[in-house]
DNA sequence: GTCTATATGCCGATAGAC
DNA sequence: GTCTATCGGCATATAGAC
């Protein structure tokens, strides 16, 4: 997929945005990161987007790869959501800056990312509906409440909660909130 | 408060900001737009973090003015929350940009920006966890949950609906899908 | 694959005339 | 308050030697 060194540079790149902003993140900064000069990089990435790209399917292939897992376990419907949910948490937990990458399309004005990071996040409601729709027709899941509106409701606080941690500089236990978090979520939508 | 040309030119940023995006947003866009030289405009802002800042404070006024309203209305808390809710909606609906300026903090990188959306976010959430504690003592809120995943909850799916709709170019109608979100949201803190 | 040197362009901001 | 002219700085990206 990646080849050495362009996974050295895409982690850099998540490394910069974590710690200094998106606003840092320009290839002579990479460059710093890793020792070399701005001009090397440009033999491992056509041009600066095309490491953004890269930012989005090493996002992909890993959320793919525990997803298909989660789906394809005997877990009952509640729990692969929840588990999906803390799945994400943990992966905002090891890669901080996806916080800010995945959750601001508009900073990065490339049209193939935000493709990307959409069709991600596309796939990712797909199957969740598709469990809380399986949830609510074998009455784990109440059918009070529109499939599409229980993902808006549990994304969207994860997502705040996220973005809550971001903005505190990381300093609360994100797990530890999450799970109080998803107790509430548990609660609202389980018959 | 502001002189009119200092509202033309905070306007005019709001425009750039939700019609090309925040990387469009330079002194020469602005002062194109007002068909003026960007030098002009160092006469009415010191420079352009103070027109970030005049952005930041516009919001601040409406909303405040707005929320001291509904605040003071003889509504029951319930309809308080869902009048804030609404409010809001109606907010990016004239302002479109203040949906990327505000869900996006880390974007403009000043430190005054950011602390002025930072108390105007913090003020939010003291007044709806206000009237939800208010709301779980005259037995009209459900007690099951915490005031602050109540909030989380509320704000999260909000947010994201807001988000959902400017990654679709504005094109659903926000108002009506805003207020079937609510109706499930009504539902679920409802005693 | 790495380097240095450099091209090109836009950024925010200032000087000074009117 | 507006203009033109201009500055220094930094951005992405390329050329070409090693």
């Amino acid at each position: 997929m990646f080849t050495e060194r362009q996974n050295e540079i895409i982690n850099a790149a998540l490394d910069i945005i974590s710690s200094e902003g998106i606003g840092s993140l320009t290839v002579k900064n990479i460059g710093k990161k890793l020792n070399i000069s701005d001009a090397a990089l440009y033999k491992h990435f056509k041009n600066k987007n095309q490491i953004f790209l890269g930012i989005a399917k090493m996002f992909e292939n890993e959320s793919n790869r525990v997803l298909k897992d989660i789906i394809n376990s005997d877990l009952n419907c509640i729990y692969k959501i929840k588990a999906f949910y803390m799945n994400r948490i943990k992966g905002f937990l090891k890669n901080k800056s996806t916080t800010i990458v995945l959750f601001s399309e508009e900073i990065i004005n490339d049209k193939k990312f935000t493709e990307k990071i959409s069709a991600i996040m596309k796939n990712h409601k797909k199957i969740l509906m598709e469990e809380i729709k399986r949830g609510q027709k074998n009455n784990k899941i109440k059918d009070d409440y529109s499939p599409e509106h229980i993902f808006t409701i549990i994304m969207g606080a994860l997502r705040l909660l996220v973005q809550k941690w971001r903005l505190s500089k990381f300093k609360f236990n994100l797990i530890k909130k999450g799970e109080e978090l998803w107790e509430t979520l548990e609660k609202i939508i389980k018959k």
